[in-house]
RNA sequence: GGAGGGGUACUCAAGCGGUCAACGAGGGCAGACUGUAAAUCUGCUGGCUAUGCCUACGUAGGUUCGAAUCCUACCCCCUCCA
């Protein structure tokens, strides 16, 4: 068992915020296995990387002994975190959230020790609360506090709605704190605000406050805007080794160091290093690939990581096509199909017009050689391998 | 309840009777360059049984040869006053 010191050391690195600061130590001193609190909306069950910021510190927890807790905001999904968008979330069914949170747990345990992780639903203490009892908790923040969360105070000043119920998602889940008697909770720094709503919630229901840690949001691919399945610049956890290895290759080098800082398991020496080799002029699309190696191998295996890396290698510095091309099997009306057509019946494309620029634009290839004829009709009886762009293929037969 | 402002494509934001599938910016996609980088440059960015047709500017009607632009009703948002 490591020091104390040693494991507050281990459980900062990489946080956002303590809160407070000395708290950790305090808590720990008690010598007890701390309750830590990590709630999930139950609406996006596709994690990213950018979560497993915070599913790597949950492991932290977990491996020195403490009680971590798989909170799914089930009831809390209702509301939908007010987030900014104007999305009215349509409450999901039974069945639906089970769902999501099976999804959750597979994968979430490439990560946390299932044995060790206890998964909680907040409907299960919120579903039993009544009107009376919403009203009491409603009682215990005011509304200018409330507007001292920055999303809600932006959206106020900025002449956008607020619905009175997306006020209650801060004190559901500082409720949830209560309720799972938590020490610590862990949240994104845009949690912020919520988690220290349940820090006072605590103090009023006579408990002692957790203490708050916060994780850096990831940047997403674009390296500018935060991570996330909407804005479609996100690394899923279950994606295909080629996949991942790809996306991680394409951010920009400033970005790599940004993501070896967060999401590799190296040491921060190690990591200095690869620094030092880099700027002695080691190129650094093979500090890279090491990232690129590490990160699929955690999410799949050793062996799918180097075989990804090949792949890359192949496909993209020496131009070959890539090894599994999907197949496809059209049929042509009368013996004959124009390329536009068949480009998008083999979905290479969303739209005929879609096909049409992209043929225009020089992008599409049939067998390796680029096509300019728009008007271009293929055989029926022909099989040939249609490209468009770098990255989409499709090896199409015509009957 | 009263007064005023506003709802335009993925986002922001012009347009305020025809030349508008709709300026501009961002984003995205493609091409060049490369390390599938990033940055930069160029082009594209509603759909279709394509050089024409069909849908689109909150919703539904109306005026007009013709509307995103004018009128009416309705829905929604914001501000101020109660």
């Amino acid at each position: 068992m490591s020091t104390i010191k040693e494991q507050i050391a281990e459980l900062s690195r990489g946080t956002d915020e303590v809160l407070p600061e000395d708290g950790l130590e305090a808590k720990l001193k008690q010598g007890r296995p701390l309750i830590v609190k990590a709630g999930f909306d139950p609406t996006a069950p596709d994690l990213h990387i950018g979560h497993t910021v915070l599913i790597n510190k949950m492991r932290q927890f977990q491996q020195l002994g403490h009680d971590v807790v798989f909170l799914i905001g089930d009831f809390t999904g209702m509301i939908g975190d007010p987030s900014g968008k104007n999305a009215t979330r349509p409450p999901l069914s039974p069945e639906q959230i089970k769902a999501n949170a099976e999804t959750y747990e597979v994968q979430i345990f490439k990560i946390l020790d299932e044995e060790k992780t206890r998964v909680e639903f907040n409907s299960s203490w919120m579903g039993d609360m009544d009107a009376a009892g919403l009203i009491k908790l409603a009682a215990r923040h005011t509304v200018a506090r409330m507007l001292e969360r920055d999303d809600f105070n932006k959206r106020y000043k900025g002449g956008q709605s607020i619905s009175i119920h997306e006020f209650l998602y801060p004190l559901v889940q500082g409720y949830d704190s209560v309720a799972l008697k938590a020490d610590v909770e862990l949240g994104g720094t845009d949690q912020k605000f919520n988690l220290l709503v349940g820090r006072q919630l605590q103090q009023d229901y006579g408990q002692e406050p957790q203490i708050v840690m916060t994780t850096p949001l990831l940047e997403g691919l674009d390296g500018v805007q935060k991570m996330s399945k909407s804005l479609d610049n996100y690394i899923g956890i279950t994606e295909t080794p080629g996949e991942m290895f790809g996306k991680i290759m394409s951010i920009s080098d400033d970005l790599m160091w940004r993501y070896f800082e967060v999401l590799s398991f190296r040491s921060l020496a190690e990591i200095a290093g690869l620094r030092t080799a880099v700027a002695d002029g080691m190129n650094p699309r093979d500090a890279k690939f090491e990232l690129g190696v590490e990160i699929v191998a955690r999410f799949h295996n050793d062996a799918a990581a180097e075989a990804a890396k090949q792949e890359f290698i192949s496909r993209f510095q020496q131009g070959a096509m890539p090894d599994e091309i999907p197949e496809k099997s059209l049929d042509s009306q009368d013996g004959l199909l124009g390329l536009a057509y068949l480009l998008k019946g083999a979905d290479l494309v969303n739209s005929t017009s879609e096909a049409f620029r992209m043929i225009k634009q020089g992008a599409v290839k049939i067998d390796g050689e680029r096509v300019e004829d728009r008007s271009l009709q293929i055989k029926a009886g022909s099989t040939h391998i249609y490209q468009v762009g770098k990255r989409k293929f499709a090896r199409v037969t015509l009957a």
